[in-house]
DNA sequence: GAATTTTATGTTAACCCTATCATCCAGGCC
DNA sequence: GGCCTGGATGATAGGGTTAACATAAAATTC
């Protein structure tokens, strides 16, 4: 029952007056100006334990200061891959004392468009975004305001920002070429949001690599929904250019791929071979264990974050970067290749 | 090439001056007080659109208004079930026009206590909390302080405040007395992270399963790191009291204990059932198919989310409530029940 | 030792909004 | 017609901080 009394928060002038000197010296103290005497600060720096002093954040706003805090927008939250690009996001930021306003767009430009403009007005300094129409006409806006961002995983077509991205068509030509390798020579590809970028060019990679191996080019299957899938694939099967090996360009295409090959009673690694673009753990667990392109997702974040950080600062003043990080074949079992559990 | 000048953002000010009227009769239209005549309102309106004014939010934070946002804390955001809980959250809070500020805590409480600490000075309008550990010293300052708190999951010992939480003892009775059912008798269990409140409660639940059913009871296997799994089962089965059944505590003892047994060559559903604590979705892909408890992660995020602003808007004045929300148990194979995949 | 620079501190105004109080006007009432 | 009521609006005063300027004391220079 020590203070049942509101209790106020301190202001500067309280610990002013604690510490028997001016305001603007309390705030010099507490920014670090030089000019402040040491036997002065130490006061100071007393008053403010005594009173529990913390700056009114709202103030400091006020007259312009940065509010170190970044807003962060991924498409969803849920999915392992932003999850874990969020994780490192944060982590990033808390280590240089910045906070992290989080938002989910749920595919949904519109709500991503009001998130982020919530956030330019809350103010953060920066923007991380994973766009989800790289051409929503919002984004030209955004880009040229005065508020820093930095793309994740996808860059956005109509402006020009930083980006930080992955090697999303020499991660498919690796996928696909290890199937070549196999010596598979009909090899399909099955993806779901193909209107994505990084969809895109994973198709491309895809391509390529057929190409380049003069292998019969296939159409990709573009997959939009769940149900969709064992139909699809069950006619592919059908036919006479049965593939020999699948490249998933994608998680989720990846999984749906495998749900139905179970239930279409086709073992992955014997009578199929299969490569996914995105790798997570439980890839181990599954029979076979999924061979699959690693993307460095945390390192994804971190480097956005420190990207976004450092513009913010105005340590970074180059143009526009395009960021492009390399991802790795993880390979496992289901491309066909045995590997001993010894 | 429209606006080149740094465009300095609009003040009530000028939107007044625009309008032909007070500051004050804009600030009113705004915020929806009555004593606005539809007329003026309408002007207002139309100058607040043509010189795209927003309010400062800084400014109205200095005049103490609510913030609109709110704090989350989370042990680890690339876990799969604080994601899910997080991106509800989210959701929820968007919903209310409300900004989420993110911070994970990485299971250290220091960091935790950092991360409120600056969230409560940062105004945020209240806290969802999951607590690393329910007992530290600082929730019990938090929990007296004039902040809202919700906690996820998991409730604090040393305070009373609104918690939201599932069945944690029901839940593993549930797997346990499936186990039992099933005809086992020497099941056994493994966790990690015993010191958490809720996996204490799974605990209590799996004992009293095997008390009714007067069944041998057994100690837990208490698992700290991912190298101590294989050595510890091995010692398990090894023993004369060889278990029949497996009770797996919690997300990471369930992935640990698949891992091992598999390098130890036993077979789920065959050579042991196997029931664990908290479901996912990739548990479907697993050979066999795991069986589990599930937590209604994203209900727990929307129902604590839902509450804590109940209590910002003041709508919920009763004492602090506990929420606990109940679970379910998927039954697909591990524990031994043939599913015909027809 | 006077002039100048450097160091240390205080004073004032501004940032943009909202609460409060004051004002004004139009009716309604007796 | 004077008095009151309530609707509509404006003027004023902070809210807590910092930038910019002003001042004062100390150190440096010649």
């Amino acid at each position: 029952m020590r203070k049942s009394l509101p209790a106020k928060r301190a202001t500067l002038e309280d610990v002013a007056r604690v510490a028997g000197v001016g305001a603007m010296t309390v705030s010099r103290t507490i920014n670090g100006h030089p000019y402040v005497s040491e036997e002065t600060a130490k006061r100071v720096r007393a008053a403010i334990r005594q009173l529990d002093y913390r700056p009114n954040h709202a103030a400091r706003m006020l007259t312009g200061q940065l509010s170190r805090s970044i807003g962060l927008i991924v498409p969803d939250l849920a999915d392992t891959f932003f999850s874990i690009v969020s994780h490192a996001v944060q982590e990033t930021a808390r280590e240089s004392g910045y906070l992290v306003w989080l938002a989910a767009s749920n595919d949904d430009p519109a709500i991503e468009a009001a998130q982020v403009e919530q956030m330019t007005h809350h103010p953060v300094d920066g923007i991380l975004l994973v766009p989800v129409d790289s051409k929503d006409r919002y984004l030209k806006t955004l880009a040229s305001g005065a508020t820093p961002i930095v793309t994740i995983d996808r860059p956005i077509e109509v402006a020009t920002t930083d980006s930080v991205g992955v090697e999303n068509r020499a991660g498919a030509r690796m996928a696909v070429e290890h199937l070549i390798h196999h010596g598979h020579a009909r090899i399909a590809c099955v993806a779901t949001n193909t209107h994505l970028l990084t969809i895109k060019e994973r198709l491309i990679g895809f391509e390529e690599s057929l190409r380049h191996a003069r292998l019969p080019m296939t159409k990709a299957l573009r997959l939009s929904n769940r149900d969709a899938v064992k139909p699809a694939l069950a006619e592919m099967f059908a036919s006479r250019n049965r593939p020999e090996a699948l490249f998933t360009a994608n998680n989720a295409s990846t999984i749906w791929v495998i749900e139905a090959l179970r239930e279409m009673k086709i073992e992955m690694g014997k009578h199929v071979a299969l490569v996914g673009f995105d790798d997570v753990d439980f890839f181990t667990l599954i029979t076979p264990p999924v061979t699959a392109v690693r993307q460095p997702a945390a390192e994804l974040g971190r480097m956005s974050a420190r990207l976004l950080l450092q513009r913010i600062k105005g340590e970074f003043t180059a143009s526009s970067v395009r960021t492009v990080l390399p991802v790795s074949l993880v390979i496992r079992e289901s491309c066909g290749c045995y590997k001993r559990t010894d």
